[in-house]
This record gives C-alpha cells, structure tokens and sequence, in this order.
DNA sequence: AGATTGTCGTGATTATTGTCACATAATTAT
DNA sequence: ATAATTATGTGACAATAATCACGACAATCT
C-alpha cells in the first residue's frame, strides 16, 4: 500500500488512540474517532478494512488492541532511532519536542559542528558531523532527520545514504536528488503557512 | 479553487522561481521546473492552466512575470504579518526560521508568559499573552502560528478566534474545533517522522 | 427463542486528481 | 516564404481516493 493519504490517517488514528489509552478508555468506535480528528467514521473503517484490522461485529474496537495493530502496520512496534543532522534553531527545537516524547520516536544523537549535550529530556549528545560514520558502525540507525541549513543539504544527504540511511525527513528549502531505494519526506513550513494564507484569501471565501 | 495539492504544487513553483531569481536567470520552461522538484511537465502546465497562468507558446515564461502570477494567486503579493503563540523551542525555531526572512511570510510579534526580545533578524519582541487583544487592535493581523502546548491549544485559538485571527497554522497534536469560516492548518511533526518510518519498513520497499 | 438494535465490513458508486495526446502558436532554418 | 522545430494549453481519458448503501453479525431486550 503506498498511498500517502492513508498512512497519514492512520498515523493520526494512532495518536488518538494513544490519548485513550491515557484517559484509561477502554472501548472505542469508529464514530467516536471520527468525532475526535474529523474524519468520516466510514472513511475509518475502510481504512481499517484495506490494512486488515478488524474490529466485534457491534462492539467496536479495543482500544489497546487496535493500538497495537496500527503500530504494526505503522511499522512502529519495533525500536525505531533517529540521528538528527543539525543542531541549529529547528534541530534543537526538534530534539526537545514533547510529542516525540510520548510516542515511538526518539531521536539518539545530534551531529553538528558545534558539539555538547542538548538538555533535553533524555538528555541527547551532540557530535561532531565527521564522527556520524564511527556512530553508525555502532549503532544501526536508518533514519535521519535533516535540519541543516539549504547548501550542505545534498551533501549531508549523499553522505548519510552512503552509511545506510534510507528513510529521511528533510526540513531543508531545496529538493533533494534522492536515489529510488531512500525515502525523503520534505517539510517545508514557510510552505505550510503559505497555505493558510491562501485559504484565507477574500476571494477563496466559499466552504473551506 | 479548493485543492490541497495544487495549493502546495503553486507554493513549490514559487519556492523553484524565487531561487531562479536569485541566480539571475530570466526564463524557464514547464521541463526545467519540473527537474527541479520532480513534478510532471505536463501536471506544471495543467496547474498553470487551472490558474489562468499563460506562458509564451515555445518561448517558455519569463521568470519574473511567472514569479508574480503565483504569488498573486498564493495570495501572496501582499504584506502578510503573522503572530506567533507560544515562544516554547518550537517558537523559537519557528521565530529563527531562516527560509521565511527570504520569502513572504513575516512573524511580527510573539506573545508567551516569558516575555523578551527574540534575537532573530529582525528581532521579534515577545508580548505576555494578556496583551493579545490590544496588540490586535492596533495591528490588524488576521494570521496566526500556534506553537502552545496540546492542553492550552483550544483555548488560545477560540480567543485568537474572537479577536477576529482567521488563518493558523497549529502544531499541537490535538484536533482543533474550527468554525466553518476559519482555516487551520495542521503540522504534526511526529506524524511526518512516522510517515518515513512507514515507507522504509522492509515491506514496502517497491517502488516508492 | 425470536425480534430488535447498533456497529462493523465491503462492494458499488461517485468525485477528485493526474496523465496523455494532440492542436496551436512562436521561433528558427533553409 | 515555407517547412521544421519546440513549447505551451487543454479536452479526453485513466487512475486514485472518498462516500454511500447495505448486508452480516453480535449483543440486548421482551
């Protein structure tokens, strides 16, 4: 299944749910997680339906339960480690972003020429970039999350895939040249904002 | 004109025309854009077409006449000030975020119980949250970047709401409860992180 | 037990989005 | 001047995604 669309609802399930199993819910259906996020509760069960979860005939979903069978197909019930390259404004903010705290993502080292400890919590340990290949021959990472200013971009990019790196988040302006076998997911905020002022617009005024 | 992806394809042409101004070129071609950020030739053209763009037939576009086009259709060829809430470390960052003191989109002020100067260039003042409605009064900002934690996400939007603030972009993990005439945005960092985890499990290793 | 209710699961249908093929126009070459 | 070339622009078509309608089934009620 390769359908950007669904694995973004699916990820968004995935943290609803994660709020139930915090509030000690016990019990859901597909109606009520439609109520949370938005998302028509058929739309959710097709979802379901196309990735293989099942839910009781009436009695909706266990919530732990189906949890754990989002995560599968997330890929997310595995030990999952990022190395953060660039430790700048974006890269800092990033490791001490509460969110990734609560879920499956850490983030286990930073690499930037200035060096140090990020005081965040867990502390994370900041190298230096000619050190990310004696690190990786210890620690088998394959995700790397690029917050590096636009020009070293490509040439981090090449330097990480040559050490394995396959899947990346990329947060640099540029489009990367990107090899058939890596994954480059590109976040572009100015991007995002861009986007609320066009649906801000006078003249775009109609439903959404 | 209601669509999410043509919205974000006008964003990237911007974003590939802003940097062709900058190396002084002066024409480009629905093919050279396309190299660029991997985007069909004929989806370009298609888009321009959907938005009254027109280029000269075999003579390609003029840059800066292309340039303006999607910048007025991005609703961008106007000044578009911004607030920030929350000035957190993803405040922060966002407030130093290189690629925005290159494009349209300016954060004028930030408002956060620690108030202060921000050192970015130009330097943002950071107002403490009680002084939201006057600063509006006098700064008729219609924009907003929510950068707060999940518990007070809801909160501060419903006032930013009554203060007459239309367009947001809310980086907190909870679902917002939006009136029909306001528009959010919403950037789950965690969910792009998964998103690349999702399309390297082994599993998926087919095309994309 | 049988009827009733509530919720899931999914094939059929509709809507949206992307691709293709080709007509059209401007430029260059002969 | 005419032909050949190279882009654009767009209607027709194909692929993808979302919605709907309804059947199946478990739980509850009488």
């Amino acid at each position: 299944m390769n359908y950007k669309n669904h694995v973004t609802r699916l990820s968004q399930y995935k943290s609803v749910l994660q709020r139930l199993v915090k509030s000690g819910i016990e019990k859901t259906y597909a109606e009520s997680i439609s109520k949370h996020i938005g998302i028509p509760a058929t739309q959710i069960r097709k979802d379901f339906s196309l990735f293989g979860i099942r839910g009781n005939k009436r009695g909706g979903y266990n919530v732990l339960e189906l949890l754990e069978e989002l995560k599968i197909n997330l890929g997310l019930n595995r030990d999952l480690p990022f190395i953060l390259i660039g430790y700048g404004n974006l890269g800092k903010a990033l490791a001490r972003y509460h969110g990734f705290h609560e879920g499956c993502v850490r983030i286990i080292a930073a690499f930037d020429p200035k060096v140090g400890v990020l005081s965040s919590i867990p502390p994370i340990p900041v190298y230096p970039p000619a050190s990310i290949s004696a690190f990786l021959k210890d620690n088998p990472v394959k995700h790397a999350v690029l917050a590096v200013p636009d020009d070293v971009a490509q040439s981090m990019f090449d330097e990480l895939y040559a050490e394995g790196i396959r899947g990346f988040i990329n947060f640099s302006t540029i489009a990367l040249n990107v090899p058939e076998d890596a994954y480059v997911n590109n976040v572009d905020l100015e991007l995002e904002l861009e986007t609320v002022i066009y649906y801000t617009k006078e003249s775009n005024n109609k439903t959404k």
